[in-house]
RNA sequence: GUGGGUGUAGCUCAGUUGGCAGAGCACCGGGUUGUGGCCCCGGUUGUCGUGGGUUCAAUUCCCAUCACUCACCCCA
């Protein structure tokens, strides 16, 4: 039999429920907050993946899903949502009328790496952005909408962590002192990080090895080292969270595996996943649209990985499964045939109903209509059609009552809605 | 890409020092010829992950392979 592709999940009836929840608390949530809703589509040209994340990241150099398609050209499923929202808010030059615009999507995205807790080849993310506004509120109000959907789905044990990774005037500063700093440490670092010490050694803060951790206890902070602005900006944001009521961490060790991040930098973060402590991350790339040949506009965004949420939800699935409220129960194919009638106008009414289609004795039906968890049985047989009214079972209290076939679907109608 | 663990019924798992493949749950039927949950009785379901090797005989031993899973790496 053919298989599902590896690291490729199917999402059955019984947690899907817990998935529509999450969607709809969090589109429910950022519209009260003037996010609209964009879709983009699930490929792009390779290029606007490799000039927005970085050519040196590990996304970009063996995690993408590329390919040349029939005409040649290269493709590659998206494996982030910020860069084609940015190509999109360029592209149909969305600033022109407004350029604040705050914008959020929910969709799957595609990484291959090697499968394991927390982690898929594709995921699902949801992902917010504000464009057009430099203030740090902006930030402070992104991990606002964190926190609060956190709370609302009831995630226990996540905390907010922040940083700033500064800006193009002062990081360079930075990056030197830590390169000074790394290059006297050199022989104690592992083979990953004497490997990043020249190209990215900002990831090396980031490094979990204990020997590594150890060599830089006494590494440079970026926080000691930002400009004037980002000194502001990064002050501005801590009071704003303050203000909120919003708890969260400082962690000058806090970096982003994307190129295109500047100043304020955030991540929730979990104990409850195995390795994966990050839940959402996300920040500020106020660069960004300009690299892609858009205007010299601020943004800042984030992205919850779905599949993480919905792991360490508190809201379970259990309580979110439909239940009818009215099984029909038939004996006979004349009572069959009448309450198929039945169901179907009821169905199309909006009541939840369901019924057995074959040749089933009632003893077997109730046993259906109990697993199913009806709230009531509607029984028509031999009985009932010389009586010419059916009788309507309230499985809870076991009361039945005789309801007459003359306008019966309305009638029960009634009775449900009148509960 | 690297390393560890695991693959037996729809699900959770036992098992065979190599000899006809098991339990619980679920499902179906009956006990009540027309009334659910509890109880009792009965029944259905398997390429024992796949391919090869050793053997009279392999689900069991050996080799390979695939899948799942956890961790490294990286990230959501």
């Amino acid at each position: 039999m053919i298989q599902l592709i590896r690291g490729f999940k199917d999402i059955l009836p019984g947690e899907i429920e817990l998935w529509q929840r999450i969607e709809a608390e969090a589109k429910s949530l950022f519209e009260a907050f003037g996010f609209r809703e964009i879709r983009i589509p699930i490929m792009e040209k390779t290029e606007l993946f490799k000039r927005s994340i970085g050519e040196e990241t590990d996304i970009v150099e063996k995690e993408m899903y590329t390919f040349a398609d029939r005409g040649g050209e290269m493709v590659t499923l998206r494996p982030e949502a910020t860069a084609s929202i940015v190509r999109a808010y360029i592209q149909h030059k969305l600033y022109a009328a407004d350029p604040v615009q705050r914008l959020y999507m929910i969709g799957p995205m595609f990484r291959r790496e090697r499968p394991q807790k927390g982690r898929y080849r594709q995921f699902t993310q949801i992902d917010a952005e504000i464009f057009g506004v430099a203030s740090p509120l902006a930030d402070a109000q992104l991990i606002f909408l964190l926190v609060t959907l956190f709370a609302r789905l009831k995630v226990a044990d996540v905390e907010a962590h922040v940083n700033s990774l500064g800006c193009p005037a002062c990081r360079p500063d930075f990056r030197a002192a830590l390169q000074a700093m790394l290059t006297s440490v050199g022989g104690s670092l592992c083979a990953d990080c004497s490997r990043r010490r020249e190209r990215n050694p900002l990831r090396v803060l980031d490094c979990k090895v204990p020997s590594c951790r150890a060599a830089l206890a006494g590494a440079p902070s970026i926080l000691d080292h930002l400009c004037r602005e980002c000194r502001r900006d990064f002050d501005e944001l801590q009071a704003a969270l303050s203000g909120l009521g919003v708890g969260y961490r400082v962690n000058p060790r806090l970096v982003r595996g994307l190129d295109y991040y500047t100043r304020a930098t955030f991540e929730i973060q979990t104990g409850a996943l195995g390795a994966q402590s990050a839940v959402a991350g996300g920040g500020r790339y106020d660069k960004l649209v300009k690299e892609l040949g858009g205007p010299d506009l601020p943004a800042t965004g984030f992205a919850i990985g779905f599949d993480r949420l919905a792991e360490i939800a508190g809201v379970g699935a259990a309580g979110l499964q439909p239940r009818p409220d009215l099984f029909l129960a038939a004996l006979g194919p004349e009572s069959r045939s009448l309450a198929f009638d039945w169901a179907c106008r009821l169905g199309r009414d909006g009541v939840r109903v369901e019924m057995e289609l074959g040749e089933k004795s009632l003893k077997s039906q109730m046993k259906t209509a109990d697993r199913l968890g009806a709230a009531h049985v509607l029984m028509v047989g031999e009985t009932e059609l010389n009586d010419r009214a059916a009788l309507l079972r309230n499985m809870q209290t076991k009361e039945q009552i005789r309801v007459p076939f003359e306008g019966l679907a309305e009638r029960i109608k009634t009775l449900l809605d009148a509960r």
